[in-house]
RNA sequence: CGGGGCGUGGCGCAGUUUGGUAGCGCACCCGCUUUGGGAGCGGGGGGUCGCAGGUUCAAAUCCUGUCGCCCCGACCA
């Protein structure tokens, strides 16, 4: 297919536009990708539109490749399904609600778990009939309280979602091994930069659930990677390497010292310093006891719980929530120290701690043979040398500290970096929820219901375009991966004597019958235009029929290493052919 | 929801302090020249200055109200 710049719906901008901070954004509305219509929504314009059904097809594919079904449902639902889920409640108002003019409410589906649910429930009820996976591409609404990054974070956008049933268990797990080895082809072959890292096992059953994540800067979502292999992980997900135990043999015993106005770390090590202990102290000498509270679903009372760590660490709350759950989580009042006078603020250690029932749960790092200085349980004493193994035994093991760049990766190579990436695809097994809120039911060999379980797996198709774009770009414009740009080969005719106009028809008419998408740039602009155009809109080769076509030779440049090379005429079309092809 | 900023031709902006003929660059149209890196000269079209009310002889500019948008954060996938 040849597109003619001469008469493409295209304008691109020399400049900026004023709302854009993020690369993705500025290079999709300068080189006419897309136009922002209302916050969160944009609309696609013929190059844009190309772009997203591109990805769309790759997505198709692979999804087709693994037997999954494509079906399509309105966006339009009706609120029934989401009350029988409670989905209507839960979601608050991040979904666009609407009534018709009966007054019924209808929802704009965020996304649709309900639909499906009910729909395989509608036509199958025999055990022969699974297992199945059904998807769709389709449109999302969410009320973003703030959308953001143009196509990146938008109200309404395009998502693949899927949705697996099974029998089994067992069954579940190799759908889910389906989905993610299809999106590890659909990302391969878009070209992009990704990690696949652990999600939080939610309250559901300790599912499986993983996210992928393309790597770029302006992601919202921070995960660690190690510099040396390829680790990725969530930083709620992250395990701390134990280390070895230390001999208890000849460490000094634990003595007590008055410790006077350091109810600080800080405090605590400048105070060591200038004790003339015969040693330096650091924060990470220290044992920090951090006191929070949990309770249990259904419980009625909260129950204390001590958390020890090195002190030049903070609990991460969110790793904190994530290893506790599904109980809930909350730091101390004063009316809870109050209420328990063996918690001195300050100056607590394990002593107390234990004789006290508090559940006494330390960080990975303290393992026996460490010493530590930590509370001496009454104001203004810490005790030096308190050695894990031999002075006290925590009760467990609780990995919630911050982790930070350049702790050790848990693989053993390298250390940890954080770094940012945009989730583009999110996979996990959501189990018999939403079968139970429709009791879907097989019925088996033995003419007994079974529940069936479901798997749910999301790919953002338009914002892969962004995330996309957010990988490969550089000043002059956009770079797109192959098998995502917009055309093959952008023909550029560099001048406008008839001999170049006629050289360059003739190309782009054999690249066509060639089976090559061809942008053919046959404006009567100048050639610093056409050159600067080109590199904003970022197809992967350019082809420029120019001054060199009187001694026979075209140029091809790479768009994305600039490398030029003269082909002669006669032999432009296969050697495109094979570039573009491998 | 908290903080900051902004609404002036299609896009990017100046003009608002100190009220007095709405301006610049890009884009667009016409003519001539130019044609391998966003050309030159000349001519031209296009804006109820977010909206409403007020002050004034006179409001983009001052006052009051209101709507919207963008950015950071909170929240969320």
């Amino acid at each position: 297919m040849i597109t003619r710049m001469s008469s493409l719906f295209l304008r691109t901008l020399r400049e900026d536009p004023a709302d854009a901070e993020v690369p993705s954004h500025k290079l999709l509305v300068r080189a006419g990708y897309v136009r922002r219509v209302a916050p969160g929504g944009y609309s696609w314009l013929p190059l844009g539109l190309k772009v997203l059904r591109n990805i769309e097809r790759v997505v198709r594919e692979e999804m087709d490749a693994f037997g999954a079904q494509e079906i399509q449902f309105p966006a339009l639902l009706p609120k029934e399904p989401y009350e029988a889920t409670n989905r209507w409640e839960e979601y608050g108002p991040n979904i666009f609600r609407l009534k018709d003019r009966k007054g019924a409410d209808y929802l704009l589906g965020p996304t649709h778990e309900e639909l499906f649910t009910l729909t395989v429930k509608g036509e199958f009820s025999s055990y022969k009939d699974y297992p199945v996976t059904l998807y769709q591409i389709q449109t999302k609404y969410r009320d973003e309280a703030r959308p953001r990054a143009g196509i990146l974070r938008g109200r309404e956008f395009l998502m693949k979602d899927s949705y697996s049933f099974d029998l089994t268990d067992e069954g579940l797990s190799q759908s889910y091994q389906d989905h993610r080895d299809a999106y590890i082809r659909i990302f391969d072959r878009l070209g992009m930069e990704y990690v696949i890292v652990s999600a939080t096992s939610g309250a559901m059953g300790g599912s499986a659930s993983e996210e992928f994540l393309a790597v770029a800067e302006t992601g919202e979502d921070t995960f660690v990677r190690s510099t040396e292999s390829g680790y990725a992980a969530n930083v709620e997900a992250v395990r701390t390497p134990v280390p070895a135990a230390l001999p208890l043999e000849g460490k000094p015993e634990a003595q007590v010292h008055h410790t006077p106005n350091t109810p600080t770390i800080e405090s605590l090590v400048d105070f060591l310093n200038g004790a003339n202990l015969g040693r330096a102290f650091t924060a990470a000498d220290t044992l920090k006891n951090v006191i929070v509270k949990t309770r249990k679903p259904g419980e009625k009372d909260w129950t204390l719980v001590a958390i020890a760590l090195p002190g030049d660490r903070e609990v991460d709350f969110k790793r904190l929530e994530a290893a506790l759950e599904p109980a809930e989580v909350a730091m101390l009042e004063e009316a809870d120290f109050a209420r328990n006078s063996f918690l001195v603020k300050g100056y607590i250690g394990p002593a107390a701690l234990q004789a006290n029932g508090v559940q006494y749960l330390a960080d990975p790092r303290v393992v026996t043979g460490t010493a530590w200085v930590t509370g001496a349980d009454k104001a203004d004493h810490h005790v030096v040398d308190l050695t894990a193994g031999r002075d006290f035994t925590p009760d467990g093991v609780i990995d919630v500290a911050e982790v930070r760049a350049g702790d050790p990766s848990p693989d053993g190579k390298g250390v940890l970096e954080a770094a940012r990436g945009i989730e583009i695809g999110h996979i996990f097994q959501l189990g018999r929820k939403y079968a139970d809120a429709f009791s879907l039911d097989a019925l088996g060999p033995d003419s007994k219901p079974v529940r069936i379980t479901m798997g749910s797996y999301g790919i953002g198709v338009s914002r892969l375009v962004a995330a996309i774009a957010e990988q490969s770009y550089d000043e002059r414009g956009l770079i797109w991966p192959r098998n995502v740009a917009p055309a093959d080969v952008h023909v550029v005719i560099a001048g406008k004597d008839e001999t170049l106009t006629a050289g360059g028809e003739k190309l782009a008419a054999e690249l066509d019958a060639a089976g090559l998408k061809v942008l053919l740039d046959d404006r009567k602009a100048s050639p610093g235009v056409k050159f600067a155009d080109a590199e904003l809109i970022g197809v992967p080769t350019i082809l420029v029929v120019g001054r060199g076509l009187a001694n026979g030779v075209v140029e091809v440049k790479d768009r994305k290493s600039g490398e030029r090379v003269e082909v002669p005429v006669e032999s432009a079309v296969q050697h495109l052919v094979e570039l573009v092809k491998h």
